[in-house]
DNA sequence: CAACTACATTACCATCTGGTCATGCAGTTA
DNA sequence: TAACTGCATGACCAGATGGTAATGTAGTTG
């Protein structure tokens, strides 16, 4: 049940992975989920989170960002159910989640390098 | 050489998979990708050009947006290199060049399954 | 209870961004 | 060359978003 992108994804003739054509109201979500890490200020904070779970203030100290501003962050990742909350007396330990977290910006620094490496070796022909 | 991220990741007791504290300069790039995937017409334009190759033209009728629309994002892919176009007569052919736009795809809407699983466990155990 | 702490929330602002219309431009065709 | 086509670009506007300061709130400590 539930299932309308997880059927397995094929490859065409160029190689390329290709999803079975997402409904748009799938992609919508999909956007939606993007945009929360499309932040700088947001993969800072996952980013330390990354490395285990971390108060509210812990958070601000590592990251250099203020403490409303990790607020705010800290709720819209919660509400995309991207890091989860502890409560324990005056503080509120936040953790990672999500387990795609990780992987996404692996895959996004591979392109980074994959990239940078093509320049280089333009350039490295080019002159 | 350009290795500040592809050090092999590792799993924390959590079983997370933890990259290496990315630098913010790193972080930042990261998340500049994301923001060019976190919106539902550049993504129903990447969810068309995942089936091959396409005019602007056609991805006009097949998604629905403008002309002007999609020439727009279309030169947003194309700066942040995820496709790529190729210039015949009249017409511009353009074609995602950045294998890692299934993958990411494709992960995504795994979350959003799992996620819709577990409200769906929720709300069967909880009524 | 009063003062303090950790955090959440609100209001506000500057900024950015997507959609659209109009226009520009290169290539084709008659 | 004139008209047409496919696409890119610029100007403009409405809506959304991040940063910040101020305030609210729950829990702790004296």
């Amino acid at each position: 049940m539930i299932s309308m992108c997880n059927s397995l994804p094929t490859v065409d003739h160029h190689g390329i992975l290709m999803p079975h054509s997402l409904p748009p109201e799938i992609l919508d979500q999909i956007a939606e989920r993007f945009r929360v890490l499309a932040e700088p200020a947001r993969l800072r904070i996952l980013n330390v989170l990354l490395a285990g779970e971390r108060t509210v203030s812990e958070l601000v100290e590592e990251t250099g960002l203020n403490q409303a501003n990790v607020s705010k962050h800290l709720g819209l990742l919660r509400n995309s159910s991207f890091v989860d909350r502890r409560k324990e007396g005056l503080y509120a330990y936040y953790s990672v989640s999500d387990p795609s977290v990780g992987v996404l910006c692996e895959i996004m620094c591979g392109r980074l390098e994959e990239q940078a490496a093509e320049q280089a070796a333009l350039l490295g022909t080019g002159s």
